[in-house]
DNA sequence: CATTCTTACGTACTGCGTAAGAATG
DNA sequence: CATTCTTACGCAGTACGTAAGAATG
């Protein structure tokens, strides 16, 4: 019995499918076949009971399933209390919210390539739902982004608050006082798309103060939408942190409003009994990262 | 990383050495020497410390010998749950105490055999001292013996207990009525080695009565004991029920003492968290040969 | 100098991917 | 007919044993 025979059938199991679970390992999927077949032989028991192009557990399998996962568990318990960080090697399927990426996602990449040299980051950065529907999936390991729900199947960190606050071009010449949503309104709004966190935040705080925007434009690019209003094209959410700069160089003014907007909290998630725990070194080094940039926000 | 490595490390961490786990993982010792080097390869560390030509843990090593204990114990949680009896395989190294090959030890390799017959059992037969020391050593995985005293760090199954009494042969004119330990010493007497359990049972039961006994003769084999004093060489304590042929054919008379020779327990005793946990199969099978037995002695 | 671990090397085998096949919805 | 799993096959890397070497008590 092996280790990688074990992996597969917990990542079939956790997957629903032989080819899914291929593609999560990078291996090809009659390889996965190959593994389940021996390991099957060596039990001399069927863990999966093929009825048509699907698998499902058999009563073996659903008993195996939580022996493998601990085996899993304990292999990276393994490498995290003895092995020299030096030389854990391994890929980690990042998923990023797009602020993130835009702020502290350098640092991470940083902090990730010195202290575990042999790791890979894949990074997906997308839009907040999107990102859950990849944890879900397993297509992602760890994931940077806004929690909205409690997620139970997964352990979540918390990275830290970001502040947006409204932002415009000096060209549009913005009074020096306290605005309401609905004087707000009166500018058309850049906005990330309906699947991003930002957006339901931005749509309550009009709503809540009995206002309608006029959308600009829709993009699933903040970066983007800074360019956009830089330009003049309209007012947007920026976080403020982020662009200090330009708010110094007089590229983009800040639209003091009552209320302000909410501050959003940012978290590490990923999978608890991950195959590969690099998910949650990631996601706490993740954590370690913005404490650190919030205490000192020049490094 | 791969669970021969940990494995070898286990063996190597438990004997001592690498040659002493080579030998009883039954590969060459360079083969244990290369599963080491691949594991530290890819931990990073040096499990190991090689000072002259002895290995001692390191401060890693000793960090990882409970999670790889741990790793090896459930490879065997699952082999047993979840695997087809038919299906396993492996060997176990028996101890034996010789009375117990004379009585249910070929019940016991039956029983193994039907319901495991992928599974090897390499005999020892031996006196209760070795039996003890080559469980210490890890040279048996099981071993099937009176218990003289607690030994925390096995697990023990009692497996019944076995009734002695003098006998000799008819040819010695025994007297039809209780004997004294002084009487009995009239006799020459034929004793299991100083090794051996009964031994010292017997010689206490001597030494309570206040007699000393004639030593006629010491020999390692209980079966050759039993044929010298067929043959009117001298008393012994033989197993009642074993030899109740002879008893009936009077080849053997059975000497009524007072007091009566004290029963003795046998148990099944092996390592808690064998690497191969057919050790415990092994003993739990041995445990219900012997209640089988003892319900229906025709069997 | 015997014991113990390491290194070197040849061989046999295992495990993977590609490609083709079978089954199903 | 697209999707999913199985089978067949060839290649490459792995893992083992033998043999020789180094170190030590």
């Amino acid at each position: 019995m092996k280790l990688q025979q074990l992996e597969a059938f917990v990542w079939i199991t956790r997957l629903g499918s032989f080819a899914a679970a291929a593609e999560r390992l990078n291996i090809t999927q009659p390889t996965v076949s190959q593994r389940i077949s021996e390991l099957e032989g060596q039990l001399g028991v069927a863990v999966f009971k093929r009825v048509g192009r699907r698998a499902h557990l058999t009563e073996q399998g659903r008993g195996l399933m939580p022996l493998a996962e601990e085996m899993m568990s304990l292999r990276q318990n393994i490498l995290h209390k003895v092995a020299n960080p030096t030389h854990i090697s391994g890929t980690v399927r990042l998923g990023v919210a797009e602020l993130v990426s835009l702020t502290w996602l350098p640092q991470l990449i940083d902090r990730v390539s010195r202290l575990y040299p042999g790791v890979t980051l894949e990074l997906d950065i997308d839009l907040t739902e999107n990102l859950w529907d990849k944890l879900h999936q397993g297509v992602l390991d760890t994931a940077l982004l806004p929690k909205i729900i409690e997620r139970p199947s997964f352990e979540t960190i918390f990275l830290g608050d970001t502040h947006f606050a409204w932002m415009g071009s000096p060209s549009l010449n913005v009074p020096d006082r306290q605005l309401e949503p609905a004087e707000v309104a009166q500018w058309p709004v850049l906005l990330l798309s309906q699947h991003s966190n930002l957006y339901s935040i931005i749509e309550n705080w009009f709503q809540d103060g009995g206002a309608r925007m006029q959308r600009r434009a829709l993009c699933n690019n903040l970066y983007s939408i800074a360019n956009l209003t830089i330009c003049g094209l309209g007012v947007s959410t920026l976080p403020t942190d982020l662009y200090q700069g330009e708010i110094e160089r007089n590229e983009l003014t800040v639209l003091q409003t009552d209320p302000p907007l909410p501050a959003v909290g940012y978290w590490a998630a990923y999978r608890p009994a991950e195959s590969t725990n690099l998910a949650a070194i990631v996601a706490r080094l993740a954590a370690e990262c913005t404490t650190f940039s919030m205490a000192d926000p020049t490094q």
